[in-house]
Order: structure tokens, then sequence, then C-alpha cells
RNA sequence: GGCCGAGUAGCAAAGUGGUAAUGCAUCGGAUUGCAAAUCCGAUAUACGGCGGUUCGAUUCCGCCCUCGGCCUCCA
């Protein structure tokens, strides 16, 4: 079986056939740091993260993965105006809490993570590059791209010119020379963070620095380019159109991947309507392992309606796979692989069929407790980035409620109870523990514990 | 207005031209001192609506309805 992915610039499955099998390159949007990710944020990257988990089984080797980081925005000046922080202070920090939620996910992190202020020199030769061979013009201290100059534009997102005049909203700005233009430089005041060009001082529009970190690390072509649905207008559209007229018409990615959106009460959820969850706010109620797999319970496409109980319900299947383990902690895996599994995340990353599929080996590492169940649901975990972890540890680490100690020796005083026949003082103990959140577990070999 | 996506049992969520996985929930049973966990079994008129193609459609086509999104910063 092959790798299959939706391309959003065919709308069709495709069979992922790349463009060197000895070097695999994906590309994915990552954050603007000016603020906490939020679980809309997340889910690119656990759907690429996956993806990625993928292409590095089926290319050993061979994949690289890049996701900028984005550090040079509107966003970021207003929050350092507003906080009276620097920029450096504000990007550095964010992105330091970025790494973190994104780690606790259980997120691999990118080979390459490019910052805008470090390519700042490739923009602005890519932006000099376009302007000589007049995809682009110079007008009152601006840059734009002049769209009329790139005949496929609108293929990606499937507009034509007509729609995007009909549907216009945007305020044309007078230097431009058709509506749909868009700034690839613009002017900074002394005030603003900006560099020198032969357009004057100033700093990047959103687009360019795409293009220009992806050519930077891939070069002209490359395979795969993720990203959100909402990225799709105008972000990539103007990226295609950036990098294919930098590049003499050469193709720029040969698969488009977007990931539907997390929605909350049946609205989208983002930061301008203020209707989002954080993920450090997300940590405090569940484990970041449960977030992980809530992402991922979902097809990577279709939209995905966030709720607590949806998170406790993913915190359950994390459980029953944990479960599985812990019971199973005696039977010594064998070599086998997650098959099902595979074939499933090799059909478009069909996640929610993979965690399917966790689910019946876990059934089969209960039942018969097959070493073959036992490796293969360790193998899906570790192609979905779940279930890694020591299962004791899942069940019995955590901060709140009485310490290990305390709970083994009220199971030794429960343990005396049952001997002497003193049933009444045996469920009390497991009562009591039980309303401090400690859950009681009597099997053959002994009573082990765990936290509800 | 243009474009895009979604609508499957109580909930979540796959999938298929021949009446539909999986998990949770619910109900029995096994096991247990009683539980928990696990196992066995059961339940549910589940495929938005109306047409069409077909021997047969939830699955293909058309129209419609509902919800959401993009067209302006946004994953």
């Amino acid at each position: 079986m092959k790798l299959h992915v939706h391309n959003t610039l065919t709308k069709r499955k495709e069979e992922f056939a790349p463009l060197d099998p000895a070097n695999v390159r994906m590309y994915v949007c990552g954050p603007t740091v000016y603020d906490f990710a939020h679980i809309g944020n997340a889910r690119p990257v656990v759907v690429f993260d996956t993806l990625y988990r993928v292409l590095k089984r089926l290319y050993p080797g061979a994949v690289t993965y890049a996701r900028n980081i984005t550090d040079i925005d509107d966003k970021i000046i207003a929050r350092a105006l507003a906080s009276k922080r620097t920029i450096d202070d504000i990007t550095q920090e964010t992105t330091r809490a970025y790494h973190e939620d994104m780690g606790a996910i259980g997120a691999l992190r990118p080979d390459h993570e490019p910052r805008c202020t470090q390519t700042v020199p490739e923009m602005v030769a890519m932006i000099a590059k376009l302007v000589a061979s007049g995809h682009a013009y110079a007008a009152e201290g601006h840059v734009m791209f002049n769209v009329p100059a790139f005949a496929d534009y609108g293929r990606l997102s499937g507009r034509s010119r007509d729609d995007q005049i009909a549907g216009a909203r945007v305020e044309v700005a007078p230097y431009k020379k058709d509506a749909a233009d868009f700034v690839l430089w613009k002017p900074s005041t002394p005030e603003q963070p900006g560099w020198e060009s032969p357009w004057g001082r100033g700093r990047p529009g959103w687009h360019i620095e795409c293009s220009a970190m992806s050519e930077k690390l891939f070069g002209p072509t490359f395979d795969i380019h993720g990203g959100g649905q909402d990225l799709i207008f105008p972000h990539h559209e103007n990226e295609i159109a950036q990098s294919v007229c930098a590049h003499d018409g050469v193709q720029f990615v040969k698969y488009w991947l977007h990931n539907g959106f997390v929605i909350v009460n049946g609205e989208k959820m983002s930061k301008s309507l203020g209707n989002f969850y954080t993920v450090r706010d997300l940590r405090g109620k569940a484990p970041g392992e449960a977030i992980r797999l809530l992402l991922l319970k979902t097809h990577y496409r279709a939209p995905l309606d966030f709720t607590d109980d949806g998170l406790k319900q993913a915190k359950g299947d994390l459980d029953r796979f944990y479960t599985a383990l812990k019971n199973a902690s005696d039977v010594t895996p064998s070599a086998a692989k997650a098959d099902k599994v595979f074939d499933a995340l090799l059909d478009d990353l069909n996640t929610a069929k993979a965690i399917a599929e966790m689910h019946e080996y876990a059934s089969v590492l209960n039942a018969p407790r097959s070493p073959d169940a036992k490796a293969a649901l360790l193998d899906a975990g570790a192609l979905l980035g779940l279930a890694q972890g020591d299962p004791l540890a899942w069940f019995q680490s955590d901060a709140e409620g009485p310490s290990a100690a305390d709970i083994e020796a009220a199971i030794q005083a429960r343990l005396d109870a049952r001997k002497a026949k003193n049933f009444a003082e045996a469920d009390r103990i497991r009562d009591d523990l039980k309303a401090k959140g400690v859950i009681l577990e009597d099997g053959p070999k002994g009573t082990t514990w765990k936290r509800g």
C-alpha cells in the first residue's frame, strides 16, 4: 500500500510520489509568536507531526520537515507597544511557550524552524527579482506584487478574477495597479522595526516569508506544503504567485495539504472571535497526550467540534490503552508492526480509523494477551505519538491527591482488614480513597491503584 | 453574490454500489467477599430532504434544506 494524500491543488486524493525519494521535503506554516497557541493552532501541528512520522517510516533518513516561526508581524509590533515590552522579549518568550506546549502534545521538533528575522536578505533578494522580472513594482515606499502578471493566480483557491472583483471588500490602496495586488514590502516608521532595502527602510509583507524561507531550505520546488484551510486564500495563493514568478515558472509545491478548523459551539475558534482555548489552559484540564488524541480522533480535513466532554473521552481512550499495557506488563512484545494502523494512515492520514484499529489491538491484548498485539499497540502509538509512556506513571503521577506512600499504607491497612474478613473496614478504606480520587483494583498479583 | 467544507445510532466518529467499523454510554451474564479492571452477550426503525441513474444507493448525479468557513489578520 502506498501513501495517498488529498491535494488541495487538484481537489482529489493522489498517490504520493516524492520529487526525490532521497530528499523528501515538507514545509508547514508555523506560528506568529505574539501569544499562546490555542487548540486551533495545535491542530495542524499534530496533524503534520503525524504525517512527518509516517513519512519518516516510508523514507527513513530522507525526510526534512520545516516549520517557520513568524517573528516579524504587525500584531507583534502592536503587542509590544501595548505591553511596553521589546519585540525580542515577546517573540522569544512566546517561542519558548510554543515549544513547551507543542512538546506536551507530543509533537516532534521539525528539522528546521526558520525565522523571518534571519531571512530578511533572502526576502529582499526575492522581491528584487520579482521587480526585475516585471511581476512586482515599487510605489510610495511599498513593493506590490502585480497579480495580473501571473496568469495562474487563483488556481489553488479556485477563485477567478471575476470572483475577486465581485467579492472584493478590500479597500483598494491608491498605489495599487490592480485591486488584487498585495504587499511584498512596506515602509516602516522610525519606531517600527525595519531593515534597509532598495526601496528604503521597511519590513516584509506577510506572504513573502514562506516563499523565501522554503526556497532557502528546500530550493524552488518541494513536496508538501501544509497549513490550515484559512491559509489557502490569500496566503498560499500568494506564496505560489511569488515563488513561481521568482523561479521562472518552475513548480513550487507538488502537494498542498490543509487541515479543517476547530470549532466551538458551532463557530470557528479564532483569536479574532476570542472563543479559543489555549493549549496552556487545556493542559491544566487534561494531559497533553489527551489533547493530541482529541485532535487525531477526527479526520484532519473535517471540522472538529471542541468540547470538554470530547477531551474527557480522549482521556478515557488513553486510559483504555494504558490499562491494556499495564495489565500486560508481563507480556513480552513480539516484533509485530501495527500494519492496520499504518495502512489507515497511508490513506490520506485516516487517524480516526487508525485509532479504531488501535482499540482493536488493545482488545486483543486484553483477551488473548498476545505478544503480537502488545507490539502492534506500541507501534501504533509510536506512529500516532500516543501511549509511549510508562502505564504506571500515566495512572499514578499526578500532583493532586494523597501521596503514593499514604496510598500504599492505606492499601496495606485494607489488606489486613480483608485478611481478618473485616470487609466493612476494607470497603471504608477503599471508599475513602475513592473520595480522594484514588481507585483500587484487586488483581491476582495484589492490589494496584490509579488516580481517577 | 462567488468559492469551499460538513450533516451517519444517546454522544464521538470511520466507511462502503449489495442494508454500516470502532470507542464511550446503556442493559444482561462471567469474574470478584463486594468493587475496580477484564471477558462474553444484548440493545438501538443511525446514513438531512426530494428526485434521477441502477437489478440494487447511505455510497454516483441533480436540486433543496441546515450549519460552518474563506473572499480582510487568522491554523
